[in-house]
RNA sequence: GCCCGGGUGGCGAAAUUGGUAGACGCACGGGACUUAAAAUCCCGGGCCCCUUAAAGGCGUGCCGGUUCGAUUCCGGCCCUGGGCACCA
């Protein structure tokens, strides 16, 4: 499809007779991509001399094929890879796949295929679209984590921490489905019952294996301290997770069965012990079990608490109630008998288990006493409040000075913890603690698609680690889960094995670990993916920490959290030198879509795919409806959604990429919206990347023979006033860029070049002299491509080559700002008089303030609203504006 | 309930952090090229008043404050997104 007026130039280029005046992006992006492959660009070597980065991206999940959201988040990472790389650093961005997990054990269920076989399938297809949109990603470093030679390496650090002390096994409640035989998630169970069977969920206490990262929650919360590169946001939700509180532990005595015990509770409000009318306990507290075997009430109420499901926010909603246990314990310094209750709001799992109720001062206590009729007490005086028994106040939890609490009174509330502390402690009845909200973490699942956890549990010996030499504890990958439990229950060559200890027939333990395992220290293993004999070698002290992390914000706590707490057991096993394993911490935003739905008459909801869907606009463009493409009937929005299978709202990338090609997607992705925001999909934009990478092309292709005499000449004085100027917007724009890139806003990067090429295009060759035009564009588009590189780089570096700027734009320096372009004669101040504008004058760049100062006064405009007014005050903000107070 | 974000044209957004609000792009309108369409190029544009232009007024969720000057800083309120949620 030659166009005429190209077509003389093209005869007379016959030295590039390769360049297509059309941009193909499609088969552009495949022979860039063959020739990366064929000099393997972006296999990344310890290399000394050279600063490292090391740029990750989370790993994804093979559910089968790419998402948006992965496409947002890879483009991110190799922006950022291909720009320090070009800064001259030693770059490396590795990939690989969290490839255990329940979706593929349901996908077995469904399709009778192996979970094996169709996580690998997956990963070799979300490969191949990882390739196609060319990331620089090092794929000698690939692993899975269902590979036994990765996860080889958890079972091996599962064994050195149960030999630290760092994992234990206790019994522990768990969401348990009785038809399908197996633990559910919280989030697997919907209004009480299991989400696939539909099975009223029981509480059961199962033994499972923990982690005590409640051993490092100091760390893991002052550490937070030393993160300047994370976002304040997802410190401050580590921060409450972990969730610091310092206080009193109080024990009240009491006497039962002839023998003294004491019931322990934690407040943060010693100050109000005066205010204590009642104990409440939780149901699976040691008392309260002791009452239900004396007590029929507190059997039926304790039996009623353990039904439903375990999921906080469920609990935070109930009512809260009670029934008294009969057993009275002393108040530590008064004397007083204090009726002990059991109460549903009490969680077993916080402090004791056990709290004072002070219901003059608690909320929670407060309702709970009015129901029951237990004494309320104000023991706490705020000035120029008035108390009342009548309803809560929220002043009523604020600190104050003690009253009626003998003698306290008067004391603030540090005073009052002080003294109250020191009392205690005398007695034996009390001490200083800091209590953490974060528990310790349970690793063991009731499934089969995941790590085997290396246990061996032998009859004489108990449980028994499998040792080192035994390992890997190997997954039979041709199980097919039949949904009734973990298949590996009922495979003998598994289950059967001898006691590593006694020799004696014994069984192996079939739970398997939590997948956030795998996930909390891949990012290590990159560093020496290879390695056979170790889990970490010398490789890893090179590359780590990963200088930038980028990933979704919902891994703010989990998954951060675990890798923050694994990096710092390996720490300390000698495996690493590093304390924390994430300088810089990027958290990308969703990615939305439009929802369109109608309601058919029996109430059932039918979403439409957006791509099916034609708004109707009125003449300003203004949105007034929207109908199915189909049948040109009208369908209702259900506003932005993050993009979901079950809301049909999705686009795939695969379709994308195919249709405008790899770089108008990464384009599009980077421009619309600054990484961090939620970006809303809009196909109209897309449109707009492809005519920018065509414009791009195109300009290239006009201006061949210009480029190409300017790159052979190399002028590098620029005299017309067309060249200075242009070349001045083009520097000036390299400044922009350049500042964006560093603060992570590849919107803008993207709008200065495109702002680079409009200035390219408006240069009026006639005004200026040929050689002086040719110097001038092949230094403009030389710096618009390697600007541009890191966002596309399949078109700039066709380009680039094409053009004969040099055989590889990747390796290729970062453009330098040259100062010089950036000095101007003039310059253009904003008038402004009381503030509002009211004229530009020009002046020259060197001028005075008097000199500003009178040619500003003179302008007509500022006449005209001056006229026989007093000028009160003049403001000249050097390079920017004067401002006239009158 | 507690803790974080965010409210700027028809839309996505920008404003180098107190100095020309709306860059860049999308959509829209007008024009050029074309038999026509697509593609491409040029021009226009926050709102109000006005036939138009000039000039002017109003404009960054709302109310108030600091300042020569506020999208930006301070106080109060409204709306919205997210996280945690009976944590004693």
């Amino acid at each position: 499809m030659t166009q005429s007026y190209n077509y003389e130039l093209e005869i007379s280029l016959y030295q590039y007779p390769f360049m297509e005046s059309q941009y193909h992006p499609t088969l552009t992006e495949a022979e860039v991509q063959s020739r990366w492959e064929a000099q393997e660009s972006f296999q990344a070597k310890e290399a000394e001399g050279k600063p490292k980065y090391y740029c990750l991206s989370m790993f994804p999940y093979p559910s089968g094929k790419l998402h948006m959201g992965h496409v947002r988040n890879y483009t991110i990472g190799d922006v950022l890879t291909r720009h320090r790389r070009m800064q001259g650093f030693n770059v490396m961005q590795p990939m690989g796949w969290d490839a255990f997990g329940l979706p593929a054990e349901n996908a077995a269920m469904a399709n009778g295929v192996s979970p094996s076989k169709w996580t690998y399938d997956n990963i070799a297809y979300m490969k191949k679209q990882l390739q196609s949109l060319g990331f620089a990603l090092d794929w000698s470093r690939e692993l899975a984590t269902c590979d036994p030679k990765y996860y080889r390496w958890n079972q091996w650090l599962f064994t050195k921490m149960l030999e630290k002390g760092l994992v234990y096994r206790k019994t522990g409640t768990v969401n348990w489905d009785p038809v399908d035989q197996t633990v559910l998630a919280n989030e697997q169970v919907i209004d009480g019952k299991g989400w696939r069977t539909g099975a009223e969920v029981e509480k059961r206490e199962i033994p499972m294996y923990y982690m005590k990262i409640t051993d490092y929650a100091p760390e893991l919360l002052s550490a937070l301290d030393e993160l300047p590169g994370w976002p304040d946001r997802v410190k401050t939700m580590q921060a409450n997770w972990i969730g610091r509180s310092e206080g009193l532990n109080i024990s009240f005595p009491y006497a039962l069965d002839g023998s003294d015990h004491t019931l322990k509770v934690f407040t943060t409000r010693a100050d109000t012990i005066m205010g204590v009318t009642f104990c409440a306990v939780a149901a699976e507290h040691p008392i309260a079990e002791y009452a239900s075997r004396h007590n029929r009430d507190v059997a039926d109420f304790v039996d009623e608490c353990q039904r439903g499901s375990t999921m906080e926010a469920d609990l935070a909603a109930l009512e809260k109630k009670g029934v008294p246990t009969g057993i009275y314990v002393t108040h530590p310094i008064d004397g007083r008998e204090i009726e002990v209750w059991v109460g549903n709001y009490v969680l077993m799992t916080y402090g004791e288990g056990a709290v004072m109720g002070v219901p003059g001062h608690d909320e929670r206590d407060f309702l709970f006493a009015k129901k029951y009729g237990i004494e309320i007490q104000q023991v706490i005086d705020v000035p120029g409040k008035e108390y009342s028994l009548e309803s809560w106040q929220e002043w009523y939890a604020e600190k104050g000075v003690c009253v009626s609490s003998g003698k306290y009174d008067g004391l603030d509330f540090t005073a009052a913890v002080d003294a109250i502390a020191s009392d205690l402690s005398t007695q034996s009845l009390g001490n200083k603690h800091t209590q953490w909200r974060l528990r310790d973490w349970g690793i063991s699942r009731q499934r089969y698609w995941g790590t085997p956890i290396p246990i061996i549990h032998c009859d004489v010996c108990g449980d028994v680690p499998v040792p080192e030499e035994d390992l890997p504890v190997v997954l039979p990958d041709d199980c097919i889960p039949d949904g009734s439990g973990n298949p590996l229950n009922k495979l003998d060559s598994f289950l059967n094995c001898a006691c590593p200890k006694c020799g004696k027939d014994a069984r192996r333990e079939t739970d398997t670990m939590d997948t956030f395992v795998d996930s909390s220290w891949y990012f290590l293993r990159y560093a020496c993916a290879d390695s056979q004999s170790s889990m970490l070698d010398d490789r890893a002290n090179y590359w780590l920490p990963v200088d930038q992390y980028i990933g979704g914000i919902e891994h703010a706590i989990l998954h951060l959290l675990y890798s923050r707490f694994w990096t710092k057991v390996m720490r300390d096993v000698g495996l690493i030198s590093i304390d924390e394993p994430f300088d810089n911490l990027l958290t990308q935003g969703m990615v939305l879509n439009e929802i369109f739905f109608r309601k058919n008459e029996s109430g059932r909801i039918e979403y439409f795919n957006p791509q099916d869907v034609e708004l109707l606009l009125d003449d300003d463009g203004k949105r007034v409806g929207q109908t199915l493409v189909a049948d040109g009937q009208p369908v209702e929005t259900g506003g932005i959604r993050t993009m979901s299978k079950s809301k049909n709202n999705g686009v795939d990338p695969q379709s994308l990429i195919e249709k405008y090609g790899a770089d108008t997607a990464r384009f599009f992705m980077m421009f619309t919206a600054p990484p961090e925001d939620t970006l809303a999909w809009n196909d109209d934009g897309v449109e707009g990347a492809y005519r920018f990478m065509k414009r791009l092309w195109r300009y290239g292709f006009e201006h061949q023979k210009e480029i190409a005499s300017g790159l052979q000449t190399k002028p590098t004085e620029f005299v017309s006033k067309v060249a200075k100027t242009s070349r001045r917007e083009t520097h000036v724009l390299l400044q922009q860029a350049n500042f964006d890139y560093d603060r992570k806003q590849f919107n803008t990067v993207a709008s200065a070049a495109m702002k680079m090429l409009n200035t390219l295009e408006q240069v009026d060759g006639s005004q200026i002299e040929p050689s002086e035009m040719n110097g001038l564009i092949s230094e403009g588009f030389g710096i618009l491509l390697r600007v541009l590189f890191p966002i596309v780089p399949h078109i700039t570096d066709a380009l680039w080559r094409e053009l004969g700027y040099s055989a590889d734009i990747q390796f290729m320096e970062w453009p330098q700002v040259d100062d010089k372009a950036l000095e101007r004669d003039e310059v253009e101040l904003v008038v402004q008089i009381n503030g509002k504008l009211r004229s530009k004058i020009l002046v020259s760049a060197v001028a005075t303030k008097e000199e500003i100062e009178k040619v500003a006064l003179d302008d007509q405009h500022v006449q005209n609203h001056v006229q026989d007014k007093v000028v009160k005050k003049l403001i000249v903000v050097p390079g920017r504006l004067i401002n006239i107070v009158i």
